[in-house]
RNA sequence: GCCCAGAUAGCUCAGUAGGUAGAGCAGUGGACUGAAAAUCCUCGUGUGGCUGGUUCGAUUCCGGCUCUGGGCA
């Protein structure tokens, strides 16, 4: 065959995509990103709001030490549990990442689970600038306790109709958050909203979702739950509550770990805390493919194993680059 | 071998004084703009074990058979 060298792209990578890997649980993101990186000169950006924290690694399925020296890895292990986090600083951070990576002439490639992170770049979401008043949400949060969510609802449907409606009178997060941004600035999260899309993604992006037969994915997330009890998930779950984190705190939300905190304060055995977390870790799966199946720029891979998805995308990022030439 | 109880949704079961059935769980689809592995919404047709009978009509009543559980020998 002819000199697959194709110009300066080698060294500049400015004008190409930001590859995504996308995916459920379990699909093989992990090691296709890595296959990538290493053919591509990339250094890899998780979208993942659990692998940010230090000390959870089992449960979240983090590379391990071994697969992140094979290539570079960004935010991950980039807080202690019990610290909060955000979608928006997620966004900050990352488009900090890729631009930085890029200017070291190497690919960028994006590899996460978490929806929402990947939404927020792939659709260029601009952030409204009401950040998270820890006080005012506590307040709300002891309101709804006490006068109900019903009258939460009710002022929010009397300052932003649009939202209320939009929203379910059950969705606590979201009425709570809606009314934190009317509190603090008098303008209603509809009204950033509808102003939040108009400059469009940063960087283009280029994006594959990895996915299985639904039997067959089920299959696999519950052999790999077997498998991360069985390679020390209840250890790293006692040192996570020797901390005595606040309750509430971002980082017990994980699947996983709050299902074995129950184990270990003696609330159920343990194989009935595997079976739940086989079942959650099953449910998130699938809330994972509605955001995925959303992000009409994906290219879907079927029922393909790291390496052989890996083929495919080069195939495909080689077939792109040749026709632009 | 005999006696008793069961057999209804993927699972556990309810109900129909005879007019072709519904809960929980599992599962499905969706929403998502600073907690997102979170939070929330939607969706219930299944040879009523098989087979005869009674009846205008049987999942429901009666008989036989099969299977399961328990008891007696």
């Amino acid at each position: 065959m002819m000199n697959d060298r194709i110009g300066k792209t080698d060294t500049d990578r400015s004008e190409q995509p930001v590859l995504v890997v996308a995916g459920p649980t379990a699909s093989g993101k992990t090691e296709t990103a890595i296959r990538l990186a290493e053919a591509l000169d990339g250094e890899i950006i998780s979208a993942d709001s659990m692998q940010i924290y230090r000390g959870m690694d089992i449960g979240t399925a983090k590379a391990t030490i071994a697969e992140q020296k094979r290539v570079p890895h960004h935010i991950i292990d980039i807080l202690n549990p019990g610290e909060p986090f955000s979608v928006a600083e997620y966004q900050a951070l990352a488009l900090d990442k890729i631009r930085q990576i890029k200017g070291r002439g190497h690919q960028p490639i994006l590899c996460g689970g978490t929806g929402q992170y990947l939404a927020a770049l792939t659709d260029g979401i601009e952030f409204s600038p009401v950040t998270v008043d820890p006080e005012l949400r506590r307040t709300l949060n002891a309101e709804a306790e006490q006068s109900g969510l019903s009258a939460l609802w009710q002022e929010l449907q009397s300052c932003d109709p649009e939202t209320a409606t939009k929203i379910s009178g059950t969705d606590r997060k979201r009425i709570i958050r809606a009314l934190e941004v009317y509190r603090q600035t008098g303008k209603t999260i509809s009204w950033y909203n509808a102003k939040s899309k108009q400059k469009g993604p940063a960087y283009p992006y280029l994006g594959f979702c990895l996915n299985h037969e639904r039997a067959e994915l089920y299959r696999r997330i519950d052999r790999r739950v077997v498998k991360m009890i069985e390679s020390g998930l209840i250890e790293e779950t006692r040192a996570l509550l020797a901390l005595n984190l606040p309750a509430g705190s971002t980082c017990l939300q994980a699947i996983g770990y709050k299902e074995l905190i129950g184990y270990l304060q003696g609330k159920m055995p343990l194989d009935e805390a595997q079976a739940n977390i086989q079942q959650a870790t099953r449910r998130y799966a699938k809330r994972q493919l509605t955001w995925f199946r959303k992000m009409v720029e994906l290219s879907w891979l079927n029922d393909l194993e790291p390496a052989a998805a890996t083929e495919i995308i080069l195939n495909h990022i080689q077939n792109k680059v040749k026709l632009r030439l």
